[in-house]
DNA sequence: TTAAATTAGTCCCGTATGGAACTTGACGCT
DNA sequence: AGCGTCAAGTTCCATACGGGACTAATTTAA
């Protein structure tokens, strides 16, 4: 019995919202993959993610020159000026080579300004400059739009829920454990 | 007044969930961009995303030669075969040469099939072997794993809330305007 | 029925990407 | 102090990626 109600959970989980929802205009293929997909948040998640990700970067590398990863630097150092490229890795997910080299663009087009760490020779801290605000601020304006469009159909309190759910989610994070080599007694 | 309030909704979007979070262990930048972040929405889902594929996709590759796309497309035959490349396209939001290209590839391993649509001669329909469908049932359980996991601080009546929220957004995309080209008038 | 417009899928090609090796500085240990 | 380990960033390189042009089949319109 403890089998059967796990899996009834399961089942539930998976068809989450099938009611409310009605055959309202979505593809069938999403359909499914919503409804009759073990993977129900994994689905969810990264459908979402990328329908904001890809007309969102598309148009702020057209309308400023600054791809992604150069934008992902732009932004934390918005959020939290004099950070360092570790920082911004491991905040972003992005490997840390890709950040190097966005970074040593944004040096070039004078958007940020590095200087060395005096406590710790080997790093760098960041710093964005007017020129980098004003593009920030700019872009951030059309981000904004698009994810209050994307949650314009959930009431105050539905997006309210919504935020402390996935916020709890990325708060317990650090508790999950690494994904282990199972291959690694090899050798 | 209206402005106030709206104002006072995005606050409390931005802060959702950091009452009950008290300081664990989560990075400091990551703490910010939960935070003191207009994007509340983006960044908890692209956190999300991210936290889940790396690790994912890394190990399915690793233990069964199939790369993302690939993988892709093999899920969602598992999931409903006889189905065409340009569905999988919509269905994934990857582009149609990449799908394209991985089609090719698991046509090659023998790991789907590939046969002319009679009623559209323009298009194929897709079919996965008995050794496809092996691989997926494979992979799956530890992406289930990593999933319930990833949740696993959640009660089951904020899983279920979670998966309702989150479908109900997905299925409200097609209502989602195109982002506009607003230079299209160049010429 | 024929031309125009649309759609499925492939191909070409420059570029961004991320793994791995490397450099340099910091830190712990004896 | 001197050695080994570790962490921050950079560089190198092979390759996967995705935009855009292309072919062929289909639909629409006239």
């Amino acid at each position: 019995m403890r089998v059967t109600s796990g899996q009834a959970l399961d089942n539930l989980l998976q068809e989450g919202g099938k009611l409310a929802a009605g055959s309202h205009g979505v593809d069938d293929l999403v359909a499914v993959k919503l409804w009759h997909n073990p993977c129900w948040l994994s689905f969810r998640i990264n459908f979402l993610a990328l329908q904001f990700n890809e007309p969102i970067y598309r148009r702020i590398e057209r309308e400023h020159g600054v791809p992604r990863p150069e934008f992902v630097v732009l932004y934390s150092l918005r959020l939290a000026d004099g950070l360092t490229a570790s920082a911004i890795c491991n905040s972003s997910g992005f490997p840390k080579n890709t950040i190097s080299r966005a970074i040593q663009k944004l040096v070039d087009k004078k958007i940020i300004r590095r200087e060395v760490d005096q406590a710790d020779l080997r790093s760098f801290v960041l710093y964005i400059t007017d020129e980098g605000r004003r593009i920030v601020d700019q872009a951030m304006q059309p981000m904004v739009e698009r994810e209050s469009m994307m949650v314009s159909g959930l009431t105050p309190a539905e997006k309210l829920m919504l935020s402390e759910l996935l916020a709890k989610v990325v708060v317990d994070s650090p508790n999950w454990p690494q994904i282990t080599n199972t291959e690694e007694n090899e050798e």
